[in-house]
DNA sequence: TTATTATATTGCAATATTACGATATTATAA
DNA sequence: TTATAATATCGTAATATTGCAATATAATAA
């Protein structure tokens, strides 16, 4: 097939399972990392600092904004791109909550 | 093309993106909800625990097993797989890193 | 030894992802 | 209006992923 069996696994574990496919190429985690690393978020120049072409780049950043990793807003002939907080908060409680369950066990 | 650009960026970045990317399936994420279910790591029912065929649950766990996301001891004619706590926080403290740097910022 | 049981590997078809040139869209500037 | 600049979409080729039947391997049981 090639198709992920979606259907047969719960809303939650598709829903975590598409967070990580946004996060799941070098150029997405450095969209992230740049991001984090300018002060604002006017932010027109992430095509200059990643080693790939404007379609491409263009793709990742939808794909970011699809997850809702990343929000866009209009900024002139520009676009202001920001990491999204919420979803950052999400993922990481993903994780305390494993780490937690984990806690509670042998291994 | 269709392959990544691998080389184009930081290891880091990369062993990132291959963190995610072996949690970027609901299987896989099912099997990680089911290794934190149980009690005890004598795993040997992952498989009708799944709505795949053996062959297919035998790669995701493979593909957990490279990136270093769950252990498997062989116990006798079975395999006991377990999460790995160290990948677990790795990940967790990308998160928190990352929240960390978004509370020094306006958005 | 020959079953039996549990897991892994192979091979292949269906589908998804990645990358980019060409082109379109959208907003401002002249 | 006609440039110009920034970003998005389309089309397509190359590669990767997913899923499973068939088969192989490994460990124990009879």
């Amino acid at each position: 097939m090639g198709a992920s069996k979606t259907a047969s696994f719960s809303v939650e574990q598709n829903e975590m399972a598409n967070l990580f496919k946004a996060l799941a190429h070098p150029a997405r985690i450095a969209i992230v990392d740049y991001l984090l690393s300018v002060d604002t978020c006017i932010c027109g120049d992430i095509v200059e600092v990643l080693p790939l072409a404007q379609p491409t780049v263009s793709q990742h950043l939808k794909e970011l904004k699809n997850a809702n990793i990343i929000k866009g807003t209009i900024e002139g002939t520009a676009i202001c791109y920001c990491l999204n907080p919420e979803t950052i908060d999400k993922i990481e409680h993903h994780f305390g909550a494993i780490r937690q369950k984990l806690k509670n066990k042998c291994c």
